[in-house]
RNA sequence: GCCCUUGUAGUUCAAUGGAUAGAACAGCUCCGUCCUAAGGAGUAGAUGUAGGUUCGAUUCCUACCGAGGGCACCA
């Protein structure tokens, strides 16, 4: 790669003038006219030799022998210094695009990574903020797959709880009723048979009453696979499930062994989160039942059960942070070699802006309704609409909400799903022609190219983002952030879009090998780039 | 009260301490249908406030103001 030995030389010039310790970058430039890639090494270097960044510039400059694939090398601004590539190698990265490696790295090959997400609860409904856990994490997944790791897919539900009991009780009353809905109603009728309720939780926990136990494998069953359902849909397959009702036991049983991190208070299990500048939260409660918080705990010796992790993360809402940092810190007392292998990514909301979208079942807009609405008026494409959602959830920093515009989400111009998986499909409409072509050499399309070279400045101005691809996805891949991926298709479909309406590729059944050749990169960088943010990937629209 | 997260054009989002803060939507001007116009070109518009660190701050630190969340037996 060029830009690895940019860096080399960089640094061996850097050494030269006696500061090989500074950290510097090479970057894509802020602007296109300042070259294909920058570095602010020398402003870095005249902060340890408190000189001149300009005059550091220079002479480093002077330094750096001639690096193969770099045509120009400049001193511009303050002190950066830009490099351009050769025209030969940007016509070798448009053909390395085309190849299986692209955009992939190695920032964690060979490590074992174990990615937790999704998480929703059996008896009740699949709903918004699980679609968020499911976007954000099966990109993750992805960008640790980039990077080479060996990657699981975990999805850790709650079978039990009070939850069960009132979809059970609510499903008795009204069999009628689909799981979801009995979930639902028997939360509103809580207040007002709270005893009932609770009493029949106890039972479910016992399983001491035949039908009971049948109605709950039933809605248990029932619920998984309409997950199923929704995971297929998503494009998420799990390696492993873990359950509360096992977490659970495992937790209890952690937590009674370990009185060395754990205290007696008020007659329930607790940990003393004042000690490590935390709060304090309660394990096991009065009743002797473990809590969420055990649970967790229970989850943590479940997934080293399945096998050694480099690297364990879970993906949930913001609202849990302080949970987690208390039951991390419990976590990493009981299991030290786990310190610095347990991470946590945090989504925000996601906010519908129109009530277009939110007359249906009451107000409570499930992630399946969202799905299904948007489908509708996505044409009945699932995959656009699909798309559309995870587009909107992935193209920002995660842990921030989300304004959610359906509208907007599935609209054609601005940064959308659908608005580069039309590129996409615009690219592969075009290899389809261009297969009834004749490959040439040179077509002569100055006709209807515009006046003012606008096809070759479009032309060149796509080639030389291409080169960038791999920077960015290793980016998002250190980060565990998908939106820098997003961002940068956003960039590469308007740029195709640019090109595409600038020059006709396809002239009197000629088409040129190099017009070819970039679209086929633009092709399979689109396909790579929408593949890592789990976006399908159409042939048409 | 304490803790955490957050504040960028009218709106929704970008910007590993670096160059003229980058897009999209809405606004205003254009391009009309031949490879998917479900598109493209142009134009105007922003860092909450006050300090500090730095050659350089949207980014780091402090205070204030605004928004969201969490703080004992729910998950």
């Amino acid at each position: 790669m060029v830009r690895t030995s940019i860096e080399k030389a960089i640094q061996a010039a850097l050494a030269e003038l006696g500061a090989e310790d500074v950290s510097f970058v090479v970057e894509r430039p802020s602007d296109m006219s300042h070259g294909d890639y920058a570095t602010n090494a020398a402003l870095v270097a005249a902060k340890s030799l408190k000189a001149n960044p300009r005059e550091i510039a220079q002479s480093l400059t002077e330094k750096l022998p001639t690096i193969e694939g770099v045509k120009n090398i400049e001193v511009a601004g303050a002190g950066f210094i830009n490099f351009s590539l050769s025209p030969e190698v940007l016509t070798d990265i448009v053909g390395e695009a085309t190849e299986e490696g692209w955009g992939k790295n190695s920032l964690y090959l060979g490590q074992h990574v174990l990615v937790e997400y999704t998480d929703p609860n059996p008896f009740k409904e699949f709903h918004i903020g699980h679609l968020m856990s499911n976007a954000i994490g099966e990109s993750i997944a992805r960008l640790f797959e980039a990077g080479g790791a060996d990657v699981k897919r975990a999805n850790y539900q709650g079978d039990v709880g009070v939850h069960v009991a009132k979809a059970i009780w609510a499903k008795r009353q009204k069999p009628e009723m689909s799981w979801g809905e009995a979930y639902v109603y028997g939360s509103a009728e809580y207040e007002t048979n709270k005893e009932e309720i609770d009493e029949l939780n106890k039972t479910i926990y016992e399983k001491s009453d035949v039908e009971v136990n049948k109605l709950y494998e039933q809605g248990r069953n029932q619920s998984l696979d309409h997950f199923e359902g929704i995971y297929k849909t998503l494009g998420t397959k799990f390696d492993y499930y873990f359950f509360e009702s096992e977490t659970g036991v495992l937790g209890l049983d952690l937590v009674d062994k370990h009185p060395e991190v754990f205290e007696r208070s008020d007659g329930a299990t607790i940990f003393r989160g004042e000690n490590v500048g935390l709060h304090t939260r309660v394990f096991i409660n009065s009743k002797g039942l473990p809590t969420y918080e055990a649970k967790e705990l229970g989850l943590v010796v479940a997934k080293k059960k399945q096998g050694q992790f480099d690297l364990s993360l879970t993906v949930t809402a913001n609202e849990t942070r302080d949970f987690f940092r208390v039951v991390r810190a419990a976590a990493e007392k009981i299991f030290p070699d786990l310190e610095d292998k347990m991470l946590t990514r945090f989504h925000g909301f996601l906010k519908l802006t129109t009530g277009k979208m939110s007359s249906r079942l009451g107000n409570v807009i499930t992630g399946e309704s969202l799905i299904r609405d948007l489908t509708e008026e996505a044409r009945g494409r699932e995959d656009v609409a699909v798309g559309a959602i995870k587009f909107m959830v992935l193209r920002q920093n995660t842990g921030k909400d989300i304004i959610f515009d359906p509208e907007k989400s599935l609209s054609l111009e601005g940064d959308s799903g659908p608005y580069v998986q039309y590129a996409l499909v615009r690219t592969r409409s075009l290899l389809r022609e261009a297969k009834k072509a004749v490959i040439a050499d040179r077509v002569n399309s100055e006709a209807v190219r515009q006046p003012g070279g606008a096809s070759e400045l479009t032309r060149s101005a796509l080639t030389r983002l291409l080169v960038h691809f791999p920077d960015v996805v290793a980016r998002a891949s250190m980060e565990l952030e998908p939106h820098h991926v997003a961002t940068y298709l956003t960039e590469l479909a308007s740029s195709f879009n640019s090109w595409y309406a600038s020059e006709r590729l396809i002239v009197d059944g000629e088409v040129s090998s190099d017009a070819l050749a970039l679209v086929r990169a633009v092709e399979h960088t689109l396909d790579r780039g929408l593949n890592i943010l789990g976006i399908p990937a159409p042939q048409e629209m």
